[in-house]
DNA sequence: TTGTAGGCGTTATCAA
DNA sequence: TTGATAACGCCTACAA
């Protein structure tokens, strides 16, 4: 027997009110099929008058599709992978999808298989995996795993066959940068990288070694630290490159918190940037064109990332549902832009 | 009748294979009741063996309890609102909910009520609002409109009667950072405000005129110029400042990117810091640190925020659930901290 | 155009 | 300790 207190109203109630079947209510709802004007009216009168708001859950047990993408995500105290939050969150919702967070707090040893249980106990329709390939940390990706998995897309991991990717071209970034300082005739560029095991930092490394190389220069050990990310890695760094090499004239940070870092030891110095030394970095946080002097830095369109991951993924689900096979992943490569600020502009001394 | 190929295994398939009923396969897992060692060790051998997920949607359906919070945020690319989602994410977690996420893009206009509808129709066990207080954008917030909601917790809003807040002491902040400055000698104080439709820019504009009081001087208008929190408007804000009180000698901003913009027009006008001008920010946002000068700034502990707020809302849904009487919502406030770094220290000239 | 019956995958109740 | 049965709230055939 049901009390009408603590009684949530469910598309039944509608029914009744209405006088109509059930069905009848659902298909007014889904417009799956055809209703008599009048009675939609009816219908919809008795919903208002309810306050009725359907069960997602039961709509989701039978549909067998949630309406929901998870996304786990790491790193969001940086600026990039909220960027492509942000980018997801946009495109989600346009595309009528709501999304399950899952940060990874250390994204190097968290309990990916929890995770990934999680999301499909869920039954979430597709799984966005935003989280930075560090070191060993993607060894789980293979296809007999991701087969037993809703399809999935990846952010900004290196390329593997026959899974969906969404990249940034970091080597192309690091090469606009290294060129303009070359450009800028700079003639000792030194490099300060991320940690060697995220896949960017290698990436980074690379295109600014290339690019030296290919004009003929020298790229030896001792242009290059490793720094951490943090503009205090990036304080040690410029130090050390500037014992290493104290003709050094230029320096391309793999991000903008460690060319910050660099600015300051500069400051401190009283090195004039970009003067004496010239200074890029990688990212163009907010910040960065406020920085003394202003940065250049190269800028990633990390929230277009974010909308093509959720478009990519919504294709995926759509064929998947159809039945049909779905075509191969493809791996999807947005190119970064250098901005110039003052920070790089002019010849050296 | 079934094919074997495409059925989710479900919680039947697997009494079947361990030869018990579909409840003990339930009790067994969720230890809702006993089972028999033997059995047990059979149904976990079945459910390994099949791939066997529980479908977190029927559970739902049944218990009435999705396990899940929902999260409106907003500001996201803000450094504040980041912070609390981390926060939030990681009590979550360990509290076994899940987060459905919404960000609103323009907090001022965006259809609230279409994101209540659709979390209720989620079945969320509960919701942070996270979104800055703007304008009237808080005016739906009311008994009767929250009643036919789940327990909600409102994040950093002017205190209600009858909703639960966990909130940030920015007038505490602002009272910090003004006193630093008269305790270093300093006599005419400005301020660049945020927009002062936020709350927030209210507040901390408010601990800075008080306290410019209670010390015996004067707030007049000419001292405060607002800005939009950019660092653009930092910039501009200060050359104002300076037009309109040429004998400015600190500045206390409302959040670090418009310190960040005032920084740099003292570089610019080649004012030294905090020689001529003492600077003091708001946030503590991690480049604040590597600025040059190195920034003074209130720090907000904004991830205990978002822990708070998962533990105040899960008490709530808790309560709701057994049926009691929901205690009357109350109103928390973490004190923030001055960190106090170069940009500010010492006497004027 | 509308109604009826059955099922989506779990859990809770009541017996056994 | 275990098994059958009836919900939970919705959608979809099939009939009418």
């Amino acid at each position: 027997m049901k009390t009408l207190s603590q009684h949530r109203v469910t598309i039944v109630d509608v029914a009744r009110a209405a006088h109509v079947s059930a069905g009848t209510v659902s298909n007014a709802l889904t417009g799956k099929r055809p209703v008599a004007e009048a009675t939609r009216a009816r219908i919809l009168a008795a919903i208002a008058d309810l306050g009725y708001q359907p069960n997602l859950l039961a709509r989701g047990l039978v549909n067998r599709r949630t309406q929901t993408i998870g996304v786990v995500a790491s790193g969001l105290e940086y600026y990039g992978p909220t960027r492509a939050l942000i980018g997801i969150d946009r495109a989600a919702t346009s595309l009528g999808y709501g999304l399950l967070l899952d940060l990874l707090h250390s994204p190097m040893e968290d309990d990916v298989e929890a995770v990934l249980n999680l999301l499909s106990a869920r039954r979430v329709d597709g799984i966005i995996w935003a989280v930075h390939e560090i070191g060993h940390n993607h060894r789980w990706i293979n296809e007999e795993r991701l087969s037993r998995l809703p399809p999935i897309v990846f952010l900004t991991m290196q390329p593997q066959p026959g899974v969906a990717v969404i990249n940034t071209d970091n080597v192309l970034g690091a090469r606009l940068a290294t060129r303009h300082l070359l450009e800028q005739g700079r003639r000792v560029i030194g490099h300060i990288s991320g940690p060697q095991e995220w896949w960017e930092a290698r990436e980074r490394q690379r295109g600014w070694r290339q690019t030296l190389l290919e004009a003929g220069r020298e790229a030896p050990e001792e242009l290059v630290v490793e720094g951490n990310w943090s503009a205090a890695s990036g304080e040690a760094g410029l130090y050390r490159l500037l014992e290493q090499r104290p003709d050094l004239d230029a320096v391309f940070a793999a991000n903008d918190q460690m060319a910050l870092g660099a600015l300051r030891v500069a400051h401190r110095l009283g090195k004039t940037v970009p003067g004496e030394l010239a200074v890029v970095g990688y990212d163009n946080i907010p910040e960065a064109a406020y920085f003394w002097p202003s940065l250049t830095t190269v800028r990633q369109h990390l929230s277009d990332v974010g909308g093509l991951a959720v478009q990519s993924l919504h294709a995926l689900v759509e064929t998947k549902r159809n039945g049909k096979e779905t075509p191969p992943p493809t791996v999807q490569t947005l190119s970064p832009e250098l901005i110039v600020r003052e920070s790089s502009l002019g010849q050296a001394h």
